[in-house]
DNA sequence: AGTTGTGAATCTGTTCACAGCC
DNA sequence: GGCTGTGAACAGATTCACAACT
């Protein structure tokens, strides 16, 4: 039996999401119990990597059994962190920041949109789905009263770097980057980035080139 | 000299995209040449990946010079298979399929918007942001019509399964996924996950876990 | 029989370090 | 001196295959 259970490979936490998601499916179908192979059937993955996944954290599974659902969710929910409530701001309303804004699958994982900043006027002190607007300038002030750990920015790119460094002034522990700039920085937060054109831009190359085989990215 | 440029990794294609940023950026900037450091300065990588990605597809570089930005653009779009117009389909204009079709990242990269399909009879027929809303049962007719090759689906996780089988029923060859679900197939086309809940749960378990270091992901 | 957990083997991707060219 | 291109070394991630358990 392995104690220590290290470093968690990168490709691994990404994967946890997916679990999650795996494992809420099949408990709303009634299963009490799902296998590794179930698990990694549904998503196109190996068996032996859903194990070797989730030995990462401990011994979950029950041999000749598989994975007692319910208490698997809380596991993977209390690893990745989102068992408690995030406070998330959104910093730039134009079309994508409203999609975001109104996606119900920020809510149902814990992470809820308190605070909204865009520098048109005619937003500012108003709300949108509910969300309250602020100006950039009052960014320190409300991520610090209403406590906000989590930014998703969806700036247009000129104002990117701006609204980073703001962020970061501020205090900010994490960053959603929907814009083009890449910051490379050594400051304490955790960036990702989300490059929507870039998406695309792999699909146009894999049905450029079906040769190199590559179906599920 | 290498002549066979044989399958490229999976993730130096996703770098393209980046890359191809940069340079614009680069050119605009006045550059003429740039450097592999200088790449991979602006995004927080190492200058030998750089080239080493770079040099899955030719010599492209000038030693002791660097890399000819103009010529560079050209090239990588040729690979990623974006010197050419691509037409598009949004299926599901909820607010994330009105953020996607609003999107101006997608037109730079000749990535044309042409058609929006929608369940909401409110809007069959009527046009969202210029683009022609029509009924799902209609998808194998506008396909073909519009000879659209990718598709982006935006729509509830309870449509999205019938969605995917409709759009390669229809002969799509691309799908940029929004939704929870998974499929695996064997089918000839080509599909891309992107999980938005996904994205802050992987902060969050960053976040949670400062000491297993990792600021950019 | 069915399934987990895991060491070993394999595969994939990154970094090093330097020859070769400008 | 500066920079590319690349083989070799290294690191990371996946798959194999099987002992151990129910």
């Amino acid at each position: 039996m392995t104690e220590y259970y290290g470093p968690t490979p990168l490709a691994t936490v990404n994967r946890l999401s997916i679990y999650l998601r795996t494992l809420e499916e099949a408990q709303s179908e009634g299963h009490k119990y799902i296998s590794s192979k179930s698990i990694a059937e549904r998503n196109g993955l190996t068996s032996a990597q859903v194990r070797k996944d989730l030995s990462c954290f401990g011994n979950f599974g029950r041999k000749g059994k598989g994975y007692h659902i319910q208490s698997l969710i809380q596991r993977i929910r209390s690893i990745l962190g989102i068992n408690r409530k995030w406070n998330v701001a959104i910093v730039g309303l134009g079309h994508l920041g409203e999609a975001l804004a109104g996606y119900k699958g920020f809510q149902r994982s814990g992470f809820d949109i308190v605070a909204i900043f865009d520098i048109d006027e005619n937003k500012i002190g108003k709300k949108y789905n509910g969300i309250p607007i602020f100006h950039p300038d009052d960014m320190k002030k409300v991520i610090n009263r209403k406590n906000i750990q989590i930014a998703i920015i969806s700036v247009p790119a000129s104002a990117a770097k701006n609204s980073i460094e703001k962020l970061v002034d501020a205090g900010i522990e994490g960053i959603l980057n929907f814009t083009d700039v890449r910051v490379s920085t050594k400051d304490e937060f955790v960036i990702k980035n989300v490059n929507l054109a870039g998406e695309l831009e792999t699909i146009a190359y894999y049905i450029t080139r079906p040769d190199w085989q590559c179906r599920g990215i």
